[in-house]
RNA sequence: GUGGAUGUAGCGUAGUUGGUUAACGCGUCAGUUUGUGGCACUGAAGACCGUGGGUUCGAGUCCCAUCUUCCACCCCA
């Protein structure tokens, strides 16, 4: 082996491709009954885009991004994620003067240049929903319902529910003051990273995993205490929703997303059994202005499809996979004749599977049965005499004698 | 970026204290004489033992480096 796959990426073969049609085909199920549209966007972005979306000061942004110069001098990153993608083609292409609210749904890998483990890829998927257009805590209720449909339809058990509130930039500066001020007292005693995190992001610190950094964070001031009245208001809103609805939630104050735009409601539907966060989203009230739209209100959440689908294989062991509906066997002197019956029947929608090796009979015989062909039809000098032949039912072994039409043979193979 | 484990045919494994043509199972292909598969039997193909150095008369087996994979930290979906 020569050459082989990079780092962090993954092969998906048939069987698996298989599995990740029906999770996405169910997923676009829910999206589509909330009247969600699929968006499809470049790969690739200008580097600035994301710098100013998701926030120079982020790890996504500071070391995980690939980004390249392309011939003409152009600074570009691969999408560590969809939102900024998906919000710059909401502008460049006029979608505010659409009706408000615009739904958008995607369904595209994203490129991280992270270190691999658990659950983590260099080149992984996102399912993402985007809810452009509204601040009412009921864009944020629908979009939390609309996961947890999913969630439903995939029959996929043992998540949680976890919200939080981070509040708008004004009552954030306000709280980060306070949270500086709690840190400052014992900051010597934090770990290194602790360290670095008071400068640039003291918010950071609470997410710490350290023991002793732990420790020294209890006590530590919530944000959800510090929201002004207007987040807060929001903030209740939506709890006093989903408890009427009886939807099942903790309120996590930790919770703290990776990505610089979020505001007011956060949230994250957590994998108990691997700890892993499968789905994460939140508001993101500033981030339309900040790339140069009118002040847009919205909110999204994206799924990690490799997680999803790691959940639902666990619970969802039936294969899928395209089997021939019927093998053509033939020897060579027939094969005209094999060819062209064949070509009549797959154009009908039949799959039809026929011997291009040139084999015995034998051996076609042994193929049909590995592959799991349903039926069998054997194409032989007196069979193109007579115009007729036998279809063999493979699993039962029966077998019916037919004439060479298509409609005959179809009758007899589909029911 | 840091730390730990790993790496032998497509897959799963065996390879004794370093010693001649690297073994086994599954899978693949072919055959077991007349046009009917699944079983059984026979045979074949397929590995420069992750890669590159080094030690040695001689290395899959020892040493170093490097890469991959897996796991943890970090971060995130």
């Amino acid at each position: 082996m020569i050459i082989q796959k990079p780092k962090g990426t993954k092969d998906l073969l048939p069987e698996e491709t298989y599995q990740w049609q029906e999770v996405e085909n169910k997923i676009k199920k829910v999206l589509e009954s909330y009247c969600y549209k699929e968006i499809r966007v470049p790969v690739f972005e200008h580097t600035e885009l994301f710098q100013r979306g998701v926030g120079e000061t982020t790890d996504v942004v500071q070391k995980e991004m690939y980004t390249f110069d392309d011939k003409g001098g152009r600074s570009i990153t691969l999408r560590p994620e969809g939102t900024a993608g998906v919000v710059r083609a909401y502008l460049e292409n006029g979608m505010a003067s659409k009706p408000s609210p615009v739904k958008l749904w995607y369904n595209m890998a994203m490129y991280r240049y992270e270190n691999v483990q658990k659950g983590r890829f260099r080149e992984f998927h996102q399912t993402g929903a985007e809810l452009i257009g509204t601040s009412s805590y009921l864009a944020d209720v629908e979009i939390i319902l609309m996961a947890i449909q999913i969630f439903k339809k995939l029959a996929i058990p043992n998540i949680t529910l976890t919200i939080n509130s981070i509040g708008c930039p004004t009552c954030r500066a306000k709280y980060q003051e306070v949270l500086r001020e709690f840190f400052s007292q014992n900051i010597g005693q934090y770990c290194e990273t602790c360290k670095t995190r008071f400068e640039k992001n003291p918010m950071r610190i609470l997410d710490c995993k350290e023991k002793k950094c732990r420790t020294l964070n209890i006590g530590a001031p919530r944000m959800i205490d510090y929201l002004c009245e207007e987040c807060k208001e929001h903030f209740e809103n939506v709890k006093n929703t989903l408890t009427a609805l009886d939807v099942d939630y903790e309120i996590d104050t930790n919770i703290v997303r990776g990505l610089d735009y979020y505001t007011k409601t956060v949230f994250e539907f957590i994998d108990n059994t691997s700890g892993l966060t499968v789905l994460g989203g939140g508001r993101y009230d500033g981030l339309v202005e900040e790339f140069g739209g009118q002040p847009t209100p919205a909110i999204g959440f994206a799924i990690g499809m490799e997680r999803l689908i790691e959940m639902y294989c666990e619970n969802h062991k039936n294969l899928i996979e395209s089997i021939p509906d019927i093998y053509i066997l033939s020897m060579e002197h027939e094969s005209i004749e094999a060819i062209r019956l064949a070509e009549i029947l797959r154009k009908e929608g039949i799959i039809v599977e026929k011997d291009i090796l040139q084999r015995s009979f034998k051996a076609q015989m042994r193929y049909a049965d590995k592959i799991k062909a349903k039926f069998l039809l054997v194409i032989g000098e007196t069979e193109i005499r007579n115009h007729k032949a036998k279809i063999k039912n493979m699993q039962t072994g029966d077998e019916i004698e037919v004439s060479l039409e298509k409609d005959e043979i179809i009758q007899n193979i589909c029911h």
